[in-house]
DNA sequence: TCGCGACATTGACGTACGTCAACCGACGCC
DNA sequence: GGCGTCGGTTGACGTACGTCAATGTCGCGA
């Protein structure tokens, strides 16, 4: 049940060499390390796989390491004490996550598919960037872009309307689905309390402005997990440019 | 009327060395250069003084320019077409702004006080790097950091009540005050929009919101723009952590 | 010194969204 | 093959916060 991701490793051959055949390296940090070398990389990284719903860390652990997604989903969010939970993102293949500036992680992470982890012990991490220091420069670029996408979640957090929210939610998957270009069939694969988390709603306001949207005519639901944008105009319209 | 402030040059002269008086040195990135080594970092950096208002640069202008805040408050903020703000941060002395990874600013910047500004090309920026490769290091601290409040303002935005975020958005000013430790008389130098903007509300939520927490003997208010925190444990037991 | 404009506060009232609760369908398990 | 659980939807109703509008206050410039 080794899944079809294509980056596990552990088997120790001299050559099993996970990174070369990683198919989501060009989205990685990884693609900072040329080809040739790539042998190298692979010999600082570990693989673990973890089932849906699993924990990756939690916030406020102390960090010590770092990773790489394979393949599957990751959330990551923050707790208030009474257990309102806010998601500050979700992850995918080729994402990164676990960097912390305090030594502590400021944020927890979960499985929400089955995942395949790319695993750094943050010293192997620091070799890393000796050996290779364009990594070094691709992080500051992710973070940056990471900075830029919390800002927008700010303004539409901050700002928006269920609706809009709702939208402007759609439209990132939509521009996601296919590397840039929108499509306009949509995959969802998390929760309604998921998203509700994500947007500052709740589930029965996601699910009351779904099912507006869809008397509206603006999206089609096919299942839950399913959404088809059906009039791409007037939905950027709505959702605020972005 | 030069202001109280060190960071200033451009009379050519061969020793201005703003850099070295630069009071806010050891909180700005150009604590990654050596200090025998300096006159460097002067010899890549122009200067700029605005007036109280001026923008900076808006969000979506071409982006060549990074800047540090020698002297002086800054907001940052996103607008929806329809003139909604979200105040996406507030930058003070020592803080940077401007990195951005597509060419294009993703945020508006503003002048909330006379500014004076440390200003890098970002072609001499990559010479910075080359020249100093700490200075990326520092660089990717700082997004990291910034990421991590980012996360926080997040979680406030989405899940916290108009009294928990203007309790947490004190805290944050008070810990700010006094670098660390906390100081319980607070500036608060912007408006009530500015902070509604922040906050996600509105002013006149602001405005009561301030008003109920003074009639419940949270906190003191000699003026509009200072604040005395009067029970600083209950504060943060309200604002929820942070 | 007056008056104007920017900011802040307060009140009356409206509403978008939250809360509470019932119901439904799909899936997995004994 | 019934049944419990989980996720989703829908309805009735409550409320925190927004909207609209009046009033207050302070500083500044003529």
């Amino acid at each position: 049940m080794a899944s079809g991701a294509s980056a596990h490793a552990g088997h120790g051959g001299a050559h099993t060499n996970a990174c070369a055949q990683c198919t989501v390296r060009h989205r990685a940090i990884c693609s900072a390390v040329e080809f040739d070398r790539i042998d190298d990389l692979d010999a600082l990284v570990a693989h673990r796989d973890l089932p849906s719903g699993r924990s990756i860390f939690e916030e406020g652990d102390a960090s010590g390491t770092v990773y790489n997604i394979s393949a599957g989903e990751v959330r990551l969010f923050k707790l208030l004490p009474d257990g309102r939970r806010q998601i500050t993102g979700f992850l995918r293949a080729g994402d990164f996550l676990g960097l912390s500036s305090h030594g502590v992680y400021a944020y927890s992470a979960e499985a929400m598919t089955k995942v395949s982890l790319c695993v750094f012990r943050v010293g192997e991490l620091e070799r890393l960037f000796d050996a290779f220091p364009r990594v070094r420069e691709r992080l500051l670029e992710k973070a940056n872009d990471e900075l830029a996408a919390a800002q927008e979640q700010m303004l539409l957090l901050g700002r928006k309307t269920a609706r809009e929210k709702l939208l402007s939610f759609l439209l990132v998957r939509a521009r996601h689905e296919d590397d840039d270009g929108i499509d306009t069939a949509i995959s969802v694969p998390m929760t309604r309390a998921d998203i509700a988390d994500y947007l500052g709603l709740t589930v029965e306001t996601v699910s009351r402005t779904f099912t507006a949207l869809r008397d509206d005519g603006l999206i089609r639901t096919p299942s839950p997990n399913r959404v088809e944008l059906a009039d791409l105009d007037r939905i950027e319209d709505i959702a605020g440019a972005y």
